[in-house]
DNA sequence: GCTTTGTTTTGTGTATACAAGAATATCCGG
DNA sequence: CCGGATATTCTTGTATACACAAAACAAAGC
């Protein structure tokens, strides 16, 4: 697109996305207008859309705020989360192609080398390709789509996940459980898994909720 | 909300939902605003939401038009809408109250009602009461607000769908596996169950596409 | 000192004006 | 009569202007 308001959303995601705007921020639409040197229109159309995606919240008359999920949501929102993942697994273990499954293995293997190297950033990096790559063998686009959506409004939490212990190495294990069931074509299994994986990841919560207060507290 | 593009997108939205706007139509911004007395901006802003719902599509400097969904794209749908509401049983036979059940048996009576009564009409719209008392089971909002979304999402199609013969009874049975696997306690039973009652429906979607190009010629 | 109410101010919602790109029609040559 | 280049029109994208509601603030009353 070559629309501003196209544009300009993606650059405002990315922004709330690494935490530059923090959830219960206010958005000044004049004030954003004027740091990316447009009008308020494109603005307001950019915020519009990111309303509809739910990465913020506008009240009428009183304009928009970056939403701030609370932790009963991010459970919520986690739990479906892990269903989607499953899902993807379950289709993908009956209709990968040889080939999505060789793609499967080497992000795999690139995990794993990541774990070796003990490089956190290079491991956070594969797993998001190797997820990608279990996406792809759903063979079902608006699932795939429906599942990023979802990560992508995750990611501002995620972000302040804390490196807990041994994690890189629980999760390359999972990974290895969910390759099998895949190859193996037991799409129950896949899913079984899938979900636990990911639902270790979000119950995690725990820990972020505890950091919630802190990080509404930056936002004001 | 008391602002016109919210009330605007309520009623384009339902425009769009029953046929009045049929996909593939052209929706022209001025004669939007003029239809509905105000000016283009709030139109404008209501487009923007609905294409963020995936109701409609907006082509850079060539306007919007009624989104449509290919025969690929509705498989790809029915799929995941089956998976969600799969999910929303799972969870609902973990998790519903005695009162919530007591709220199940009874749509799934007014069901029989109307099969009996053999009012197709009354049943479709029991049909979606019987389903809303199984999401509201699964105890997860952000779940609920998915699942009907697709829902909404599908509703322009799903009004296609012929009237199959026999359709109400096979429909009812199974229902009826999907009460005693919520009640009883069974989770995977129930998903699976759901799965394939949804999936059913879909599966109609040789009849769907059949009717496809009609359609669109229509829109023309 | 605290609450309350009136005023100011700020910021959103809508309308209108303007600019630019796409669709369409027109005109000319072949 | 037809095809292509150009001009015109039409619609969208953006900017600006205005109106109004809500929040912030100040002053007065209790």
């Amino acid at each position: 697109m070559t629309t501003h308001s196209a544009t300009l959303r993606e650059e405002i995601e990315e922004m709330i996305a690494i935490g530059e705007l923090k959830p219960g921020q206010h958005l000044d639409e004049t004030e954003l207008a004027a740091r990316f040197g447009v009008s308020r229109t494109p603005v307001r159309e950019t915020l519009i859309q990111l309303a509809s995606m739910g990465l913020v919240v506008i009240r009428p008359r009183r304009g928009a705020i970056v939403a701030e999920l609370g932790p009963q949501q991010l459970v919520e929102m986690f739990e479906v989360m892990s269903e989607l993942e499953a899902t993807c697994g379950r289709l993908a273990a009956r209709r990968m192609t040889p080939v999505e499954q060789q793609a499967l293995l080497a992000a795999h293997q690139a995990c794993q080398d990541a774990r070796d190297a003990q490089e956190p950033d290079v491991y956070y990096y594969k797993n998001e390709l190797f997820h990608e790559a279990i996406y792809a063998g759903s063979h079902n686009q608006f699932l795939i789509e429906q599942t990023r959506n979802l990560y992508r409004r995750l990611r501002p939490y995620r972000r302040l996940q804390l490196r807990v212990r041994d994690r890189l190495s629980t999760s390359y294990h999972e990974h290895d459980g969910v390759v099998q069931a895949i190859v193996g074509g037991d799409g129950e299994l896949a899913a079984r898994l899938l979900r636990e994986h990911v639902m270790i990841q979000g119950q995690r919560f725990s820990d972020l909720m505890a950091s919630l207060p802190q990080l509404q507290r930056d936002a004001a």
